[in-house]
DNA sequence: TGACTCACG
DNA sequence: ACGTACGTGAGTCAG
């Protein structure tokens, strides 16, 4: 028989600090227990044990603690983020099969002990993995010490024997105990004789044996007379740490073999557990996936879309169900199944039958998958995915299978048979949770009715002029080869200088530039410290050009050339449940962050076209996150500016330097669009300093002016954040939530992280909320009036529409009257916009 | 894969 | 004493 005897605080503590702090999206720590797991598989695979042990300490001060006053006095409680991790690893182990062993009063070391020792005694082998080497006293012929460390996230594990003991400290276990009664040990609160250290304690017992030995022959001319001194001085705290420091072995708990033994594990649990913890490769090696109980998802739609047709579902099922699988769709509905991946007529005629809800899983891939196949999706009446996000919107990801396992559905999804009623209960349990929170409206008539606006945005694309984009990228890499050329006759060689490792050791130490900022890996070399650094070296200049050249071409021409279909259009993804805010994100590629700050950039502009005898409309919000916080504040000041509509950062400005209008110069001005956006991010007096590029103690006044101009606000800012610290979570206008984890946390940086997120995402959500309002009006308006034009693109607070030549001036209109009313605030929403035949002109 | 850098609102 | 403004996505290097 093979034992493995694990300390499981040892081994959790190991791993914590080994590695840094890991949180899933919604704020769980995980870092320990990916440690433990990873610790784990390695000795599991290195030992292949048969019987597993793990023993965990309860929190109650043990017997050793009361035997000597100030035991471990020395040792810092646990802290919170460890602490939260230990229920969830337990949990994981005894779903994976292990026996987990505690007893009160003992510590996990006295309980290793306790059955190394029975097993050594049966003549079976025992594996002790522990991170601590007090556990070495325990070796012997048949007990070995897993040493567990871990280094860059990756487990390791040294194997120690009884002469891998002797050749590391000279003795062999058994004497490791008089050892430390003899040298003590700090960390434990173990004091030993005061004076003697390793070296002379290890000589003492190669000489005398033991302890005892060594008291025996206290006379003995090897021992001089210093030391002779030290022992007799302290001969009582020798025995009484050799007290301390020995393991108990006879602890009262199970040492029956078969109590040990390795159950079969619960592996679809243990997978989802994992999942939600965002673990998907130890997933793949803890639990065995082709485990019965654990069948992939996908692959029982994949057969029952053959399998399943004929038979018959639940009687109480009385709503469809529809799940995507790629481009096939599972639809349920009053018992039948209608397969695409075959006949397609009769999911169209069920797809496009109003009188039939439909329940979503992904309702956005439905309408993608509808409008490729020519089919007009009617009467959808709930998405899980949608209501899954406004649930969390923290989430990692909201997989059909993620988010069932936060459903808490009864139903056991086992086989194919259950996946019906199993759908079911999780389309009941958050169609319960959109009630509960009062979501009814963001979830019915803003999320879900956007869905379908952002699919045929998808589908209608971006029109791009590609000849004219490679030519710019021509020019691009034309003038990046010079600057590089420059760079190595100055520099003096050549180098990678996309790479700022490489970059650093030219600057700072070959070229000598001062040095600054740091970062984790080595030097900073960001614009920001290069700007820092043009005066002292022509080579500054040519670096920051082929940055500037090098972004333009390798992100926005190069990456966006390929992204250009058959059709000459871009298609980006809009991500509906990506962002913590209420954003909606774009990717593959990212149509939101198009240069426009630079007039180099802006040039990539005029590559994003409309088609022959269209035009571009580009309407765009002004100031909509500062109007937001005028309402929400209600403050005074901010609101009469937008209500006279004044240009906010001058008011500002003139309100807290208490000038006049006329006297507020343009760097003025600047200044209070610095502390406006700093606001709205919630400030801080750091970052507004650098920000403006003034002192910390000016940007601190003009702070504390502001907030005493506009007294709203600062009630504002205090009220939401002590929201947030008792509710632990804050809203939008309309109700879009966020928890913040962040906001009770020990860590007071984390805490203030949180705070700002706190003032901020109400600003930001809302924002969020409105235009997505705006754009379901918007969408709605042009179909109403039967009109050509098409929304393409949103950038948060700009929207395009594509319309012919003819249409252009209605759809203005259009846009403003409809993001204007999105919203009735205390305060005007002002819309601006342009047309052009390129995105470039239609910015106006 | 994470760190760095930089593009946007 | 310590880090430093909110929210994103993508290309590149280096371990």
């Amino acid at each position: 028989m093979k034992f493995l005897a694990i300390d499981g605080n040892s081994i959790l503590n190991r791993a914590f600090y080994g590695i840094k702090l890991l949180t899933t999206k919604d704020g769980q720590y995980t870092n320990a227990i990916y440690g433990f797991l990873n610790i784990l598989i390695k000795l599991e695979q290195e030992i292949k044990p048969d019987h597993v042990a793990v023993a965990f300490d309860l929190k109650a001060k043990t017997f050793r603690h009361k035997m000597f006053d100030g035991y471990k006095a020395g040792r810092k409680g646990m802290p919170d983020e460890l602490a939260q991790q230990m229920p969830v690893l337990k949990e994981i182990l005894a779903d994976l099969g292990y026996t987990i062993v505690t007893k009160e009063g003992f510590e996990a070391d006295d309980i290793l002990g306790t059955i190394a020792k029975s097993c050594s005694a049966r003549g079976d082998i025992c594996y002790i993995a522990t991170g601590d080497r007090d556990s070495l006293q325990l070796v012997d012929d048949n007990i070995y010490v897993a040493l567990a460390t871990t280094q860059m996230g990756k487990g390791s594990t040294q194997i120690m024997d009884k002469e891998a003991v002797f050749e590391k400290y000279g003795l062999y276990p058994d004497k490791l105990i008089d050892l430390k009664a003899l040298m003590g040990d700090t960390s434990d609160n173990i004091p030993g004789v005061k004076g003697v250290g390793e070296k002379t304690a290890v000589t003492l017992l190669q000489n005398f044996g033991s302890l005892d030995g060594v008291y025996e022959n206290i006379g003995d001319a090897k021992i001089k007379k210093g030391v002779r001194e030290k022992l007799v001085a302290d001969k009582e705290m020798a025995y009484l740490s050799r007290i301390l420091g020995t393991i108990k072995c006879d602890v009262d708990i199970e040492t029956n073999p078969e109590s040990y033994e390795k159950q079969p594990a619960n592996a679809d649990k243990v997978n989802r557990t994992l999942k939600s913890l965002e673990m998907f490769s130890l997933a793949e090696k803890l639990v065995p996936q082709h485990s019965v109980e654990n069948l992939n998802l996908f692959d029982v739609v994949e057969s029952a879309l053959d399998t399943v047709a004929v038979k018959e579902f639940d009687n109480t099922l009385s709503k469809a169900i529809v799940y995507q699988n790629g481009d096939k769709f599972i639809v349920m509905w009053n018992k039948d199944i209608y397969s695409c991946g075959g006949d397609s007529v009769v999911l169209k005629e069920f797809l496009e039958d109003e009188s039939k809800e439909k329940i979503a899983y992904d309702s956005k891939a439905l309408y993608t998958f509808a409008l490729a196949k020519g089919i007009d999706v009617k009467n959808v009446a709930f998405c899980m995915k949608l209501a899954a996000y406004l649930a969390n919107p923290l989430a990692a990801s909201y997989d059909f299978e993620r988010i069932s396992a936060s459903a808490d559905a009864v139903a056991e999804f086992e086989c194919e048979d259950s996946f019906a009623p199993f759908a079911q209960q999780v389309y009941n349990h958050y169609k319960e949770f959109v009630e509960k929170e009062n979501q009814q409206q963001l979830l019915y008539e803003i999320e879900m009715p956007l869905a379908k606006v952002l699919a045929e945005m998808e589908y209608q694309g971006f029109g791009v002029d590609k000849a004219a984009l490679e030519e710019f990228g021509t020019m691009l890499r034309e003038q990046l080869a010079k600057d590089l050329d420059n760079v190595y006759g100055m520099v003096g060689y050549q180098f990678n200088l996309n790479s700022p490792k490489q970059l650093g050791k030219a600057l700072f130490e070959d070229l000598g530039l001062p040095a600054g900022k740091k970062t984790k890996s080595g030097y900073s070399t960001n614009a920001e410290v290069l700007e820092g650094l043009r005066k002292y070296h022509p080579v500054i200049d040519k670096i920051l050009n082929y940055r500037t050249y090098q972004k333009l071409n390798s992100t926005y021409v190069e990456g966006l050339k390929d992204k250009i279909r058959e059709d000459g259009r871009i298609h980006t993804t809009f991500n509906q449940t990506e962002t913590r805010t209420g954003r909606i994100s774009s990717g593959e590629p990212n149509l939101q962050n198009i240069p426009v700050r630079t007039e180099l950039g802006q040039e990539l502009r005029k590559f994003f076209v409309a088609r022959e005898g269209h035009v571009l409309v580009d309407a765009d919000y002004s100031q909509i996150e500062l109007r937001i916080l005028a309402h929400i504040s209600g403050d005074e000041n901010m609101r009469e500016a937008f209500i006279n509509n004044a240009d906010i950062h001058t008011q500002t400005a003139a309100k807290i330097m208490k000038l006049d209008v006329e006297d507020v110069t343009p760097q003025i001005r600047s200044r209070a669009k610095a502390v406006n956006f700093g606001i709205v991010y919630g400030i801080g007096a750091f970052s507004l300093a650098k920000d403006v590029g003034i002192t910390v103690k000016e940007a601190s006044q003009f702070i504390a002016n502001y907030l005493d101009t506009f007294t709203g606000v600062r009630e504002y800012m205090n009220t939401i954040t002590q929201f947030a610290k008792d509710n632990g979570y804050v809203a939008t206008l309309y109700n879009r939530k966020r928890i913040l984890p962040e906001i009770n946390n020990s860590n007071r940086n984390i805490q203030e992280m949180g705070k700002r997120m706190a003032m901020n995402t109400p600003i930001q959500g809302t924002s969020a909320d409105i235009i997505k309002i705006a754009m379901v009006k918007v969408a709605k308006r042009l179909k109403d009036e039967g009109m050509q034009a098409k929304l393409i693109l949103q950038v948060h607070d700009e929207l395009i529409v594509e319309a012919p030549v003819e249409e252009a001036d209605k759809a203005a209109s259009i846009l403003v009257e409809e993001m204007q009313n999105a919203a009735q605030l205390s305060v005007p929403l002002k819309v601006d916009v342009n047309k052009g035949e390129n995105w470039y002109a239609a910015k106006g």
